[in-house]
DNA sequence: TGTACATCAGTGAACGCGCGTTCACTGATGTAC
DNA sequence: TGTACATCAGTGAACGCGCGTTCACTGATGTAC
């Protein structure tokens, strides 16, 4: 028993479109700002231009707003993990992989506003596992997919896959997460990407059957900046 | 010129006991509570037992007061990576490696609070870097002395030391900070140390001179877990 | 010895601010008859 | 056609709260003479 209203404006379900003009804003503001300090109720209005109370029309509170945003981002990183891994060189899974962890990398660079609500904040209990788990397991999924295929083409993984899969999506999740926090001015895009392939090539060898090789002796360039941008580090702990 | 006090009570610089009383109670609340939120000034005063405004009688700010807490949490965490790598057998210096990157893990999970603070916050700009850089690079530094050690003595590292050490630390890191945001009640400290074992041999030669073995046919304990708490993932990305 | 003073830690009350959210109300737009 | 009504999006003002911080003041304790 469809019951249309008898008033004016038109409803479609959740998607109203007052409603994806606020989770827009949302998207907006996060994208401009490194962090969710200033996302106010009072600042998402002001982006859509509409007043404060009006958000509540729409969102019960903040926190479903605010997961109405990160969930479409969840599937917008996926989806462009998922996109890298199938343009990538059919024959060579690692490369693919390799595209996978790059495209990470550069979602957390580009998007720290969304990247620090998405994975460094403990969310409210709002919704979290509504079907079967956190969202961001999409991630992980998808890496995994990545490292199976690597595997069953016959480069070897240095551990078991679903090992190796939470191995390289902690490392890559460290290496965006440390340069947003501590290394913010002086690291770059390009860095955290050489050293994206460094952990691949950690975790998956170079070609079918092939041993992983130590790289120590020759200098990359990764290696290079890293020792410049920590400078002349003290060979041990801080005296006591 | 000493000029010393007139009146009542005895100073010593920057360390009164009232001072290191308040520290404390800083320390014993983030010790408490898993995260920052919740200390407030007001919070600070009630744990001591004096009111808000005499913290200002010692510290100009709530800036001030937060970074003298971690101040000493960074070297305390330094600390006790050297103090593991010191205990550690002296004939195998990956054993020594895995025993700092344990004392880190361990660190992280028993002290969320503090950890989040230390890492996961862009601190303001009190004094981060005072003499040589941000207190947070004695961490690494301790790193890249165990792996070091280890390239010194013939254990191969699977990427220049520099590289290899920041690739340690991230990985690290994004275990720590993945199981504290997302992971919080289906992981454990014992899974995050399997998975650090395994960044370690990822890294780092099992033998001198040794070749990197790939270990992808034979589960271990920790793939066993990983897997469990994941559930069955998709083994695609999720549809469009 | 007593008296005046200096110096400090500490306090209760309050300021000013920004936040999420609520409330009574308006105005536009459709339907019912 | 007009008139009454229902339904909704939207608003300005305000509530209640907690925060960091300031301010005028108190009281204890030492020194100076």
């Amino acid at each position: 028993m469809e019951t249309r209203p008898a008033g004016g404006g038109q409803r479609d379900g959740q998607g109203s479109r007052r409603r994806r003009e606020i989770v827009a804003a949302v998207q907006r503001l996060l994208g401009e700002w490194g962090s969710s300090d200033r996302l106010t109720m009072r600042a998402v209005a002001m982006e859509v231009g509409i007043s404060a109370p009006s958000i509540y029309l729409h969102f019960t509170d903040k926190t479903e707003l605010v997961w109405a945003a990160l969930e479409d981002r969840y599937g917008d990183l996926a989806a462009r993990m998922a996109a890298a891994a199938r343009d990538g060189d059919e024959a060579d899974p690692r490369a693919r992989v390799r595209a996978q962890a790059y495209a990470y990398c550069r979602f957390g660079m580009s998007s720290p506003g969304h990247y620090r609500l998405m994975f460094e904040v403990h969310q409210p209990t709002a919704e979290p596992s509504r079907i079967s788990g956190h969202p961001a397991r999409h991630i992980s999924a998808s890496l995994r997919a990545g490292l199976h295929s690597c595997e069953e083409n016959g480069f070897g993984l240095s551990l078991p896959v679903d090992q190796a899969t939470h191995t390289l999506w902690a490392g890559l999740h460290g290496m965006v997460s440390l340069h947003h926090n501590l290394y913010r001015d002086e690291s770059s895009e390009e860095l955290i990407l050489q050293l994206a392939d460094g952990l691949v090539d950690s975790l998956v060898a170079g070609a079918p059957g092939a041993p992983f090789i130590a790289a120590s002796g020759s200098e990359t360039e990764a290696s290079r900046r890293i020792r410049e941008i920590r400078g002349t580090p003290e060979p041990d702990g801080p005296r006591p």
